[in-house]
RNA sequence: GCCGCGUUCGUCUAAGGGCUAGGACACCACCCUUUCACGGUGGUGAUACGGGUUCGAAUCCCGUACGCGGUACCA
């Protein structure tokens, strides 16, 4: 087995130098990848996936990690789906070096910008034959699908079995094609796939990959509008670009071979990006869709998204209570695995330890329950001031604001290990900045008496007193008077928290009345003693 | 239909010819806790099937089945 870099850097036969292997490139190879997105909606799951992975593989070989929207289709462009990318991006810590907002020296990276560098390659296609005009309307195309359609072949290609009973400058006679083009009969140019050839290429992850060319279709290229299509625009960007390595996911397998094509008629396989297809993220049934989402009840894109044609809001992960670090988590490991048992990394981490040859090559089905214990185990190992301004924007949708900060992060890092999501620290939470209005005393009915009574208001008493206010302080105070009147201790916890919140719940009774402070907790007490209604 | 890719507990995965196939999520039990959680310990649970190759196969080869992807002037 060969080193999949081989051909850029040395012929030894040694996989597990991967790594150091990529370090050696000459200054002129310099890595160089992109994301590529059309901007036609929320980025989900997979999206912000084939980011990391090309962000991660970019740092890693001390890299370029370039944005590049893919807009050729205008009948499908979407107003604030480029921005969307940028947020998301930022919010994830995944900001490209060079994109359409960031510059940089590849520019411009929106290709509708760049609509006039597409055709020449098309033209240069059509002179060496390896590409025609094909001049067949959309009436043609489906008149000429119908009447192929069989039970057998349900799906008619336009390829080499049709192509010369087709309106094409490959079935018309030169000077036919000629005043088509001089008319200015609308047009597209398209691949002419040979027969029979077999087309194989390295895939970094799957290793090789073989097709026969008589077999795929021929894709059309250039479109009517003059816009590239997708085949076209990814090979020629690619190369104009300077990108070494092209991860996508792993539906643009099978149109691989034109891209493969393109790139050996164009510029040569040799300049050709090592390619990888990264494995798909898959819900409960098939690729992930944002209908999973809204049937299970997960989010599949990163933020919110809402459709500005139809007003419909599908939320995303960070507004669902996920932490960017803990996303990025999940998402790694949603086709990659470092070969240990460690599960949770850091960015840097990742960075460090991330290698293209152990993504996997099947796809992984997304588990919600998953995502949520990655978020807890982030919750819980982030200091709570790094997610505190987050948290106070669920507070605010309870009409609380949250004023003094230091006392907020001091209770956030309370409860923390308490909640999954951002959006958990209300419900574990609100009785510190709330005292209770009602309580739930069900549970002390049997028990309460005049004996009790009167201890809290011995408590209150001497807690008024008390000189340092401490969970351990405030517990010593309370056993000794709970020893003077002869009670146990225990019995009378549960009373006392159902004072100080209401209920029964929360964390440690002492360490609540410490937070709390002294003032706040022997008012609690005062104004339970008065309102308990044990009838 | 055709082409391509894939297949280890329910889910994400480890094990690259050699130990009772390891871990995590979920689930169950127990412990901790006089609240609710968190946590801790333990348990149930997998190499799709059939053939080879080999002293030895989850691992290599072939076939079958199943799953997924693609089959647009969408990306």
């Amino acid at each position: 087995m060969f080193c999949e870099y081989n051909s850029i850097t040395t012929n030894q036969p040694a996989c597990h130098l991967h790594h150091d292997v990529v370090f050696l490139l000459p200054m002129e190879n310099k890595v160089r990848v992109r994301f590529a997105p059309s901007p036609t909606g929320g980025l989900h799951l997979g999206g912000v996936r084939t980011v990391l992975y090309n962000y991660l593989f970019a740092r890693k070989h001390g890299g370029d990690f370039i944005l590049r929207i893919e807009d050729t289709d205008q009948s499908r462009y979407v107003p604030g789906a480029e921005e969307y990318i940028y947020e998301t991006l930022k919010w994830c810590g995944l900001e490209p070096d060079e994109s359409p907002r960031h510059g940089g020296k590849s520019g411009p990276y929106r290709q509708s910008e760049r609509k006039e560098s597409y055709r020449k390659y098309a033209e240069q296609l059509v002179e060496k034959g390896h590409a025609y005009y094909a001049f067949d309307t959309a009436e043609d195309l489906d008149a000429m699908r119908s009447r192929l359609r069989t039970e057998a072949n349900p799906n008619p290609q336009y390829d080499h079995t049709v192509r010369n009973q087709m309106r094409n400058s490959l079935a018309l006679s030169a000077a036919e094609t000629k005043s088509l083009l001089e008319n200015k009969t609308p047009y597209v140019i398209r691949i002419r796939m040979p027969e029979h050839e077999t087309v194989t290429f390295h895939d970094l992850i799957r290793g090789d990959v073989t097709f026969d060319t008589s077999i795929v279709d021929d894709k059309v290229l250039l479109k009517a509008d003059g816009m590239p299509t997708y085949h076209l625009a990814v090979v020629v960007d690619d190369h104009l670009m300077k990108i070494t390595h092209a991860f996508r996911g792993e539906e643009w397998l099978p149109s691989a071979p034109v891209h493969v094509l393109l790139w050996r008629y164009l510029f040569g396989e040799e300049a050709m990006p090592k390619w990888a297809h990264l494995p798909l993220i898959l819900g409960p049934s098939g690729k992930l869709s944002k209908r999973d989402g809204a049937r299970y009840g997960f989010p599949v894109f990163a933020m919110n998204w809402q459709d500005p044609k139809t007003g419909e809001m599908t939320e995303g992960f960070r507004e669902k209570g996920f932490l960017p670090e803990a996303f990025l988590n999940l998402l790694a490991m949603l086709g990659w695995n470092d070969g240990s048992e460690q599960e949770v990394f850091s960015k840097q981490e990742l960075v460090d330890k991330f290698s293209i040859d152990k993504v996997h090559r099947s796809g992984a089905k997304f588990d919600y329950d998953k995502a949520r214990w990655f978020n807890h185990e982030w919750i819980r190992k982030l200091p709570a001031s790094a997610y505190s301004q987050q948290v106070k924007e669920y507070f605010a949708q309870q009409d609380l604001q949250v004023a003094d900060n230091a006392y907020f992060e001091q209770v956030l890092e309370l409860v923390k290990d308490r909640c999954t999501l951002l959006s958990d620290f209300w419900e574990h939470s609100y009785f510190f900045f709330r005292a209770p209005k009602e309580w739930d005393t069900e549970p002390l009915r049997s028990k309460w008496n005049s004996s009790r009574e009167a201890f809290f208001k011995s408590l209150s008493k001497s807690l008024t007193s008390i000189s340092s206010w401490t969970a351990a302080s405030i517990e010593t105070v309370f056993r000794q008077l709970a020893e003077q009147a002869g009670i146990k201790p225990g019995e009378l916890q549960l009373p006392l928290r159902i004072m100080l919140v209401g209920g029964k719940f929360g964390p440690g009774v002492f360490q609540i009345a410490e937070v709390l402070g002294k003032e706040e907790t022997v008012s609690r007490i005062d104004m339970a003693l008065t309102q308990f209604d044990l009838r």
